[in-house]
DNA sequence: ATGAAAATGTAGCCTTGGCTACACTTGGTT
DNA sequence: AACCAAGTGTAGCCAAGGCTACATTTTCAT
């Protein structure tokens, strides 16, 4: 047994599928700080001030739940924040919600475009666009804009 | 201030953004479930039987996280199984995993239809079909049909 | 200026979905 | 028959994302 290994390696093969789904995890889990990276900006934008419990308001969560997520946003290197002063977004944190708020828009205005309700469109984008890849909104956006 | 209460009532008042993105997170908890039943529901039907390694090695987890999910799926009746034997699915579980078929096959067409590629398409699929309503189903069938 | 209401922050608990490590069956070879 | 590998199951840990309850700080009206 020197040589004539029939050699089982098996190499890695990480299956396809698994590969998929895994990514598919990960995604999620990106998602939820995209979501209030997006809505900062917005409230920065319109109302000029991002506070938790305006931030947990329009999510739909509790107070204590919106600062959890900022503290997870302020080690991710999104948000800044000092108690009582409100949250902003470092330029990371500023790219990031331009990506998304243009992400959204995309997948919203393609889902109209195949015929889907707007109601249903704008219900189902915030879902579906944290699983859209680049490729996948590029082909989005020629398919906007060649019809 | 018997009669002239200015009603103050602010009825509740769920704003819409709220309501959605808690639709949001909600989809996301039945995901699991839903690839877990087509999972099962496949290996069934092509292998003849449905092993927790099996699905974990597919689904790309430890074993023992395919375990619980799979102990989740009896919770909620949808599977069946007894210690060392394999896995099923009841009656609704079969339904779940044909639902959930159809959709995937439709979420992919569909991606395909407005010029992802095929690896992009089937990649975002898997994290975009559980984001679909039936009205956006509906029209993503329509739009397939008549073109 | 002060006192109450609103906003903020903290602590502790729960569930999900992952993981590793360890124990126990099963079943096929020898 | 007995052994061993593969498959199963169990226990215990972790982080994320929710929540409620309680404490603290701001703010704003009187």
């Amino acid at each position: 047994m020197t040589t004539a290994e029939p050699a089982p390696i098996e190499l890695p093969e990480e299956p396809t599928q698994a590969r998929r789904f895994g990514k598919a995890r990960t995604a999620q889990s990106a998602a939820l700080l995209e979501d209030y990276a997006e809505l900062i900006a917005d409230l920065l934008a319109t109302g000029g001030e991002a506070r938790p419990t305006d931030i947990a308001r329009r999510l739909g969560v509790s107070h204590a739940t919106a600062i959890k997520a900022i503290a997870r946003l302020k080690r991710e290197g999104l948000a800044t924040a000092r108690p009582y002063r409100g949250v902003f977004l470092t330029e990371a944190g500023e790219h990031l919600a331009g990506r998304v708020r243009l992400r959204h828009r995309l997948v919203v205005d393609l889902l109209l475009a195949v015929g889907v309700p707007r109601e249903a469109a704008e219900q189902d984008a915030e879902g579906i666009e944290h699983h859209v890849s680049d490729a996948t909104l590029a082909a989005f956006s020629r398919f906007l804009a060649g019809r």
